[in-house]
DNA sequence: TTGCAAAACTTGTATATACAAGTTATACTA
DNA sequence: TAGTATAACTTGTATATACAAGTTTTGCAA
């Protein structure tokens, strides 16, 4: 089905990305938009939620909805984006070396965790990834083979999120994050090039499908003055 | 007026942080929510869209919704919060030492972008935060008098989140936030507990009102291995 | 018993209406 | 002219209806 509130938000969305509705000023208003893309106000309304959760608008009653400029901190680099799209959209001179691929110790703890089966194999792929020639980050990823049959050196140098959302049909969802400083372990040292510093960050996630099935563990190691985290957060009032 | 979808997200959100609906269990239909609460069922979707955005379950087409289980890094520490809020939610035994309260210097960069009028003064509270007994937080943060016009060392000492909201009336909407590794500074060294770490974690942020005026810069400045930042985050369709 | 089609659920999208509540512009009054 | 009340906007909430689309259960037929 074609869902008019998305196109209607994308379209918006373009719109205030190519300054047609600079910052600060005020998208048309609702019923302008409803008559303008001929659906209903309530339609309109979700697609102007979309904007307003994704940091493009602030909605103020009784004024209308001011563009909100959400490139202060310039790119932003939360919510769950995969390395190659973000290397994409910065357009970064990057190369990913995969390290080590393979199937994880059985009585790794992550194994027990991401195994619904005991017959289940876990994946384990390590990649570094080179930035202007610089090993900068380590990544290690878990996978349930039960959901991701299949993994080449190929496409993990290429992208393993564009394989499974596009060859494989699997549908991410959500993900919880942690982001610690850590002291960096005698493989940080070895693989990535640390230059003397004494910390690395560290980015550990779980990974969600749409039906809520715990589907990945991520450990992204960072060398500390390339990681940037750029946020857009909304108060929660209690 | 009575907000019904909020008092139903507020007593979900009750009844699952209670185990009346264990994690990865199922809530009741919205037509059960409906009628249970007695509106239609649009609220119910209101309510039911909360708890999706804000990490607590993840619906299903055709089946429900699957209560996800929030806690599986501890509690959040995104969004916007306070400190003092986090340290109560967490229960920390802390102490804040206000170090310095006055107005920033006239030129500094900061005080430019919080200005609107070339008269307004701004606000420049420094305080640190200690941690049983250990100094492991350096916050800085910049108001402008005309939304703040008075600051005491009580109130500082005390919460500045909360003599804003709930004695000022000042309605804190959004935020952009930045978190970097950088050196520490002169400053950080000799009013912080380092402990030879080479490292601080800081968070920069810009924090706008209700309509959508930019109010407040605030840079918090962490010792590295007591940082922690937890986040839920969903996937963004392109 | 097994397999399969249909029915009965579930959530998702689109529309319409009504009124509440906040902001801005208008027009009238002193 | 200045101030103020009103009207005409704006977004927010609540309700109802209809159908689409996905999942599970039911029950019938082979």
């Amino acid at each position: 089905m074609q869902k008019k509130y998305l196109n209607i938000y994308e379209d918006l969305v373009k719109q205030i990305e190519s300054n047609v509705w600079p910052v600060s000023s005020l998208l048309p208003s609702e019923n302008d938009l409803t008559s303008h893309y001929n659906t209903s106000r309530e339609t309109i309304r979700k697609a102007l939620n979309l904007l307003s959760q994704n940091g493009y608008i602030q909605k103020i009653r009784g004024k209308g909805s001011v563009v909100i400029d959400s490139h202060k901190f310039s790119f932003p680099v939360s919510g769950i984006e995969s390395y190659t799209e973000l290397a994409d959209k910065l357009q970064l001179e990057t190369r990913t070396i995969v390290h080590s691929l393979g199937y994880l110790d059985t009585n790794h703890d992550i194994a027990k965790l991401l195994r619904s089966d005991p017959s289940d194999n876990i994946w384990d792929v390590e990649r570094i990834r080179e930035i202007s020639g610089e090993k900068i980050i380590f990544d290690k990823d878990y996978f349930n083979e039960k959901y991701v049959p299949l993994l080449s050196k190929e496409i993990c140098e290429q992208s393993i999120y564009d394989h499974l959302e596009n060859n494989l049909g699997l549908v991410i969802s959500f993900a919880q994050k942690e982001i610690v400083v850590e002291e960096p372990t005698e493989e940080d040292r070895k693989l990535l090039d640390l230059e003397g510093f004494s910390n690395v960050v560290v980015i550990r996630s779980q990974v969600y499908l749409d039906n809520a099935s715990l589907f990945q563990f991520t450990e992204s190691r960072h060398r500390p003055d390339k990681f940037r985290f750029v946020d857009f957060a909304r108060r929660v009032k209690n």
